[in-house]
DNA sequence: ACAGTTCCTGACCGATCGGTCAGTTAGCGT
DNA sequence: ACGCTAACTGACCGATCGGTCAGGAACTGT
């Protein structure tokens, strides 16, 4: 089956990650792909089709993600499920979650983009829904602005990539501490 | 003096931020400012001159925040030191900082831009060369990172703002909480 | 050998980009 | 009244943008 249109997905979407959506030309793809740029848009009618196909599987996943998460009760077993999808979903989509963290707000009225940033809010509203001070929000917002940023920086500036195992342990184990007080109960965030 | 200069420097500094850089034409900043493109390259005499003269003053501040850590040795006091600086120079420079999250990898050959790519390597060759494990580094740039992307989200989105001094307090908790396990002593790091 | 489909290409289009330039307006010192 | 300068503008330039279109090469089934 035709590799090139995969290829011209994965390549689009390091582009826009890195270069940005606006700052990345159909011509500099086409030419990374080694085709011309009628040729990309043989494949994809538009920028914006593009674009849309190289991040859709990402926002499909992290709508499961919301779903399983809003389908039951904020249990301690719940919450850590959550975080483990999570680490694993900006592991796996690393480029798609660069690309949303850098250029969700200012992509708005595509399409695509926009189901993207409706997820951040419903994931924003969920937590500030069970959390009760400031500072449990931004913790919340740090653990996974924090972490989702931490992995874009890390192949964008080029520096040392850590084994994935190790990362992902890690991860857990901090967003974990950093996500522990939050529950049911709200006598237990003590300062 | 010149009113002008400095709402350019404002408005464009704004787009700059939430549009990117090459997705904000001198057009635009002039409209927002009530003026023609002409004018803005008459106080300006280039798009990337404008956008050196957005963000100096924030890399300046950055560059003595360095200067100051890396003179001392890193004692616990320092490390506190240098956290209550960082938090307000990114509650101070949120527009400039989330200029550089988004766009420092990507606008890479402007002088300006490469200044400030600089500090941010030294900043985590810095905390690299006092830090053992992969989890306390990971640690530090979830602290840092998540930091600055909270602020930066958070009008980027247009979610509640709450008031500054809740902000400042609960992120120097958190900044604190996070990297207390990191200093001198390599046993304090227990899991 | 023929037609059909897939994949790809160069030439071309209007729009917009950053930037130049000649010239206009307004204020200020003399 | 005069000239000087700062602030500003519209007209224009080449380059590049995303996108269209007619057509060529390669592979298929018949």
């Amino acid at each position: 089956m035709s590799t090139s249109s995969d290829d011209l997905r994965s390549i689009a979407l390091t582009e826009f990650a890195n270069a940005g959506y606006a700052g990345t030309s159909l011509h500099r793809i086409a030419d990374l792909a080694g085709l011309s740029k009628s040729s990309v848009l043989y494949h994809f009618s538009s920028k914006e089709t593009l674009l849309e196909a190289a991040v859709a599987p990402a926002i499909r996943r992290m709508g499961e993600i919301l779903d399983a998460l809003e389908a039951e009760s904020l249990t301690p077993e719940r919450r850590r499920a959550f975080l483990v999808e999570f680490v694993d979903f900006i592991l796996q989509y690393r480029r798609e979650v660069h690309m949303f963290i850098n250029q969700g707000p200012s992509l708005v009225d595509v399409p695509v983009i926009d189901r993207g940033n409706e997820l951040v809010v419903r994931l924003a509203d969920y937590f500030a829904a069970n959390t009760t001070s400031v500072e449990e929000k931004m913790r919340f917002g740090i653990a996974l602005g924090g972490a989702a940023y931490m992995l874009c920086i890390q192949e964008s500036h080029g520096l040392e990539a850590a084994p994935v195992d190790e990362t992902r342990a890690a991860l857990i184990n901090i967003l974990t501490e950093l996500l522990a007080p939050m529950g049911p109960s709200p006598e237990n965030r003590a300062r």
